[in-house]
DNA sequence: CGGAGTCTTGACCGTTGTCAATGTTGGTGG
DNA sequence: CCACCAACATTGACAACGGTCAAGACTCCG
């Protein structure tokens, strides 16, 4: 188990690594950085997630894993992984299921950036953290931490910074959210649905597992 | 095994279903239809793919899956990939792999979709499906079969149709494809994929599978 | 108190969307 | 073999969304 800083680059694209980050404390993303100079962030993780569970099975790292806020990890050894899965097979099934929904989680983003506008965008982002964060119990009744930067935004939305700023003040204009310090309140969470067109069971928290 | 027409749904959102589909032949595509009429294309998939894997672990279809072209189709029962999951450990490891590599897929359409302007986009799409199909046999040396319209490859990209016809126009004028009928013609692979900035490590197609 | 990072604002520009009309093509039936 | 039709591709004019640049305000922290 480690502690790291802000903003550090844990797992590089490329790179072929022999474990697995279990994240303890803490928010971090994946990324890709592009030659053109721009990012985009393709996925953020939050405590409990496993962000780079695939490479049990993928050798190679496509994208970069990098934290957001001072971070604990955890490493698990491959090698310690692949003797849980083959002791408790039921095990293998939740590191497949885990990759199914980070999945589907994927769709939804590119559902997010290719054809929602800008305020309902980021309202999409704010349902989708809001949900995940309460699921792990790391919620408030009427919001959540909310520790990135509007640049930090910018790059998971396919928005500019100064365009995240726009569209956050039309937010709050609305009504839905309120922001103080690194807090999103949420003002009527119906509505913030509603208008983002947000539907949870992309996210498959409800489904139990089968026997 | 059955045959559809073209712009057939076969899974549509919201469904359970109890077996999962193994396409044959033609092309099909997995999508999402917003409330504000706009739809999302969110993966195509072509002769050998499992469309709708997922299934197997998660019950509610996030998505729509149907045809793009006439297809030939194959129903696999749920019950029948369990068993044979249970008999051969490794086809559980295999379909593992399936799920994260077209979860990489998805990454790459976030990037693609969330910062790469139009013609590289366009760009970007078109090398990803020549690799694919060029995997399965399914491409020439200079090209391949394309049978998607300009609103297709809109829906996909995240542009209007009109903005395809004109950002194909761009490609064309640059000298790195050509198209006649359903045919894309790639006039120069390399000149193509540094346009794109395409990198294939995300299709994980060279990696062995460890034993 | 000072400074770095972040948020906010305004002006302007470029990319992309929309609408509506016109070509073009492949397939079908006479 | 030809006429016709529907789907698709193409064009032009215009509008809107979002990007860029640059400056200034705020906030947190040492």
């Amino acid at each position: 188990m480690r502690s790291f800083p802000a903003d550090q680059e844990i797992v590089r694209d490329g790179d072929d690594p022999d474990h697995c980050c279990l994240l303890i404390e803490g928010f971090m993303h994946c990324y890709k950085q592009l030659e053109t100079g721009k990012r985009q962030i393709v996925s953020f993780h939050i405590p409990g997630d496993l962000p780079d569970l695939q490479t049990m099975q993928l050798n190679v790292m496509d994208h970069a894993l990098g934290t957001l806020t001072p971070c604990v990890v955890a490493f698990i050894p491959h090698r310690a992984l692949h003797l849980l899965v083959g002791e408790f097979p039921n095990l293998a099934v939740a590191f497949w299921r885990d990759s199914l929904i980070n999945a589907a989680i994927f769709r939804e983003w590119v559902v997010n950036v290719g054809c929602r506008p800008g305020p309902q965008r980021l309202a999409h982002l704010f349902c989708e953290l809001f949900y995940r964060l309460e699921t792990v119990g790391l919620a408030h009744k009427d919001g959540c931490e909310m520790p990135l930067t509007q640049a930090v935004l910018g790059d998971a939305t396919g928005l500019s910074s100064v365009h995240v700023n726009r569209m956050m003040q039309d937010l709050r204009g609305r009504g839905l959210i309120a922001t103080k310090a690194k807090f999103l309140q949420i003002l009527d969470r119906e509505k913030l649905q509603d208008f983002a067109g947000f539907d949870p069971t992309y996210l498959h928290m409800k489904e139990v597992l089968s026997p």
